[in-house]
DNA sequence: CATCTAATTAACCAATGAATTAATTTATGT
DNA sequence: ACATAAATTAATTCATTGGTTAATTAGATG
C-alpha cells in the first residue's frame, strides 16, 4: 500500500518490464501472500488477491512461483522458518532451571511476534490447528526439535526436583505455548472484549511469568525466586 | 425404453421424495458442514464438500437454509451456542474463589470439547483468530459476557487479597482458554510431537489445575488449598 | 547498435464454486 | 381418489479460481 504513484493520472502501467525502480516484487509478493494467509487462511486465499495486495497480476505468482503450493512453499522457506530460529537460538541458550526456561522461551516468543505481526494467526491456524495447510510442511523440518528439547529438559529439571512433580513436562510446553502465542493470535478479540488496549505486550509478559512462578494463590510474602 | 440403468446397479436413487427412512437430512448436512468447517476453516469448504459428507447434493443445502451464509448461520445457532451454555451455566454457578473458578472453568470446558470434538478447532480458527468468519456473528451474541464475568470474578477475588497482584484479571481468561481450548485444538499435532497418546483429557485438566494453583516451582509440602 | 534476457500486462482456458430451477417422486390431508 | 405439500436429483447459470501463454517493454551484454 501508499504506493508512489508520481503522475497525477492512475498511470496504468503498459505491458513490459518496468523502468527501473521496482522494489523487488518477488519479495513483495511473498509479504502480501503472508498478510493474505494470515488475515483469512491459506485455503481462503485466492492468488488473485495476494497478486492484486502486491499490486502485481497473478502471473507474476507464476513467474515467480509457479503454483500456489510454490507460494506457500517460500511463505514457509523465506519467512516462516527464519522468524522462528531466533527463538530456539535462545532456547538452547537458556540455563537449567524452569524459571530459565520459561523466561527464555515467553521473551523469545514476545520477540519474534514483535517483529512477525502475521506470525501468531498464521502459525495457529495453519500449523498447530488440526487440518491446518502448512502442518506436514512445518514438521517434516526440523521445527519438532524445539518442543521436544524444551520438554526433555523440563523432565530433567523435574527429575532432580526442580519442577513440581503434577505437572507434566511435555504439557508445560502445551501450556507455554498457549499462554503466549494463542493470546496473540486472538489478541484483537479480547482487546475488544475487554476493552483492554492498555495490555501490551510486555504486560501479557509479566502476567504469565507470575502465573508460572506462583501460580494464582496470593501470598502474603512473595517467595523470592532464583534468577 | 431409454431408462438406462435400473437393474443390477442397486445405489444411485432416482430422482424424487425418498421413501420414508429419510432420517432427517438437515441435521446431517449441518453436522457435515461442522465438520469440514472445522476440518479446513469455513474460507475452504466448499458446499458440494459438505453435501457430499452428507450423501447428498448440493441443491440440498439450498433447499434447506438458502446459501453459505445461512448454512454458517445455522452451525452457529443450532451447534456452537448450544454447546458453549453449559460451561457458562457452570463458571455462573461457581464460587467466588480463584480455585473454584478456575475449576469450574477448567471442567466445564473438558466436559463441552469431550460432547463436541470440532468444537476446539472451528472456535480457534473461525472465533478467535483474526480474521474468522465468525467473529462478527458469535460477538453480535452474548458470548463476550462470559469472559467479561469471569475477569470481573476474578478481579473481585484480587480485591480481597485471593488472587495474586502481579497477575491481571482479564489475562486470567485468556491464559485459561490458552491452556485448555487451545490445547485441545492443537491436540493431534502435540500428540504426535510428544509421542503422548498417553496424555488425556483428565491428565491436561490435572496439569492445567496444578499449574494454577501453585506454579512450577517444586515445593517440598505442598500447600492445601481451600475447596 | 544489435541482440539477448528479465519482467511485466492482457487475455485466455479449464475447473470449480455458489446458487438456482425444472422435473420427479413420495407422503399427507381431505 | 385427488390435490397439494415435501423432498429429492439432474442440469444449468454465472462468477471465481488456479494456472498458462503471447506480446511487449526495459535493461544488460557484446
Amino acid at each position: 500500500m501508499a504506493s508512489a504513484r508520481k503522475s497525477s493520472k492512475p498511470a496504468r502501467r503498459r505491458v513490459g518490464r518496468p523502468r527501473g525502480d521496482a522494489p523487488d516484487l518477488r519479495e513483495r509478493l511473498i509479504d502480501a501472500a503472508i498478510t493474505e494467509f494470515a488475515r483469512i487462511g491459506i485455503g481462503a486465499t485466492s492468488l488473485r488477491a495476494v497478486a492484486q495486495a502486491a499490486g502485481a497480476t497473478p502471473a507474476m505468482l507464476h513467474y515467480y512461483f509457479g503454483d500456489k503450493q510454490q507460494v506457500t512453499m517460500a511463505v514457509v522457506n523465506e519467512r516462516l522458518l527464519p522468524a522462528a530460529a531466533p527463538l530456539q537460538a535462545r532456547i538452547e541458550a537458556a540455563g537449567d532451571e524452569p524459571a530459565e526456561l520459561a523466561g527464555a522461551f515467553v521473551g523469545g516468543m514476545a520477540d519474534m511476534i514483535a517483529a512477525n505481526p502475521w506470525l501468531p494467526a498464521l502459525w495457529v491456524r495453519e500449523v498447530l490447528c488440526e487440518g491446518g495447510a502448512l502442518r506436514e510442511v512445518v514438521f517434516k523440518r526440523a521445527v519438532p526439535q524445539m518442543p521436544q528439547l524444551l520438554a526433555q529438559r523440563f523432565a530433567a529439571a523435574q527429575a532432580r526436583g526442580r519442577l513440581d512433580r503434577r505437572l507434566d513436562p511435555r504439557l508445560m510446553v502445551v501450556s507455554l505455548v498457549g499462554m503466549t502465542l494463542f493470546p496473540a493470535a486472538g489478541a484483537p478479540i479480547w482487546r475488544k472484549v475487554f476493552d483492554a488496549s492498555d495490555l501490551d505486550s510486555a504486560a501479557l509478559q509479566r502476567h504469565v511469568l507470575a502465573l508460572l512462578d506462583h501460580g494464582m494463590g496470593a501470598r502474603a510474602r512473595a517467595r523470592r525466586s532464583a534468577s
